[in-house]
DNA sequence: CCTTGAACCTCTAGTGACTAGAGATCCTAT
DNA sequence: ATAGGATCTCTAGTCACTAGAGGTTCAAGG
């Protein structure tokens, strides 16, 4: 049994994220000592891990409270797998976007010759979306 | 002179977030019809133009905000061009941490075998962080 | 046993960049 | 003159937290 206190420390999930967390049906609510505060088992240890792992991958809460579902009630993890695949189809679709603007800006900021006095090229260039080459 | 609606039209900036602009200070308060309903003129225009895209880009509000102002007041340009540049490494580290994260959410899919009445390896896996790689 | 002070409690509000809805008013075309 | 689409303001909701106020509890040292 310890307190939010250590369950942060052993997790690196700071504690008003841990209560948000009871809040949104993520973690349940724990046993609370005499004076009403908050005591966990090593369940919501294991919990919280699953938890703050899946975020530090950018899966959504939704996807892991789906995720916690199944593994509660086991067997089959097709829908796991589902839910992975989307989210990596989902990233490589960031990734292709991120690429597009990371080519453009580079270009736009090009654009500007730095004449002292002369407008900024890359000012101008913000203002006139004619001027790109790919969409965004 | 036009409403707000051919304006949206005109540049593919919904309605209400063209209001939301304008609370949040990027779009001047404009004319108003003798019923009060809002009159754009050219110069709007323009401006929600250069909002629009620099959105498009990726840049936040408070960054246009900033390249506003500078536009708005000419010369230097230097600024614009550190904004731009911020904003490019952002873009960089994003890219380079979606990265990290496809490689290991592939690696955590192929974890499991999918073996009928086995626990699921990719739920195991991310219980359990310790069978990570890299960090994320 | 008592005190101290760190940790804990609940509740409210704020973040960014919108989106959705209610209920009322306006404008334009017929 | 009227119909109905467009517009108005205002409030509240989204996501995943974070910050702060004001009060209570717990554990260690004396």
């Amino acid at each position: 049994m310890f307190s939010i206190g250590r369950l942060s420390r052993a997790t690196g999930v700071k504690v008003p994220t841990i209560r948000y967390y009871e809040e949104a049906g993520l973690m349940p609510p724990p046993d609370r000592s005499a004076g009403g505060q908050r005591r966990y088992a090593r369940a919501d240890l294991d919990r919280l891990h699953f938890i703050a792992h899946g975020r530090g991958l950018g899966l959504s809460l939704e996807a892991i409270r789906h995720l916690l579902e199944l593994s509660d009630k086991g067997r089959d993890c097709t829908d796991a797998h589902q839910i992975a695949a989307q989210h990596l189809s989902d990233i490589r679709a960031r990734i292709a976007r991120l690429q597009r603007l990371e080519t453009e800006l580079e270009r736009l900021a090009d654009t500007c010759d730095h004449a002292p006095g002369a407008p900024c090229g890359l000012i101008e260039a913000l203002g006139d979306h004619g001027q790109c080459l790919g969409e965004h």
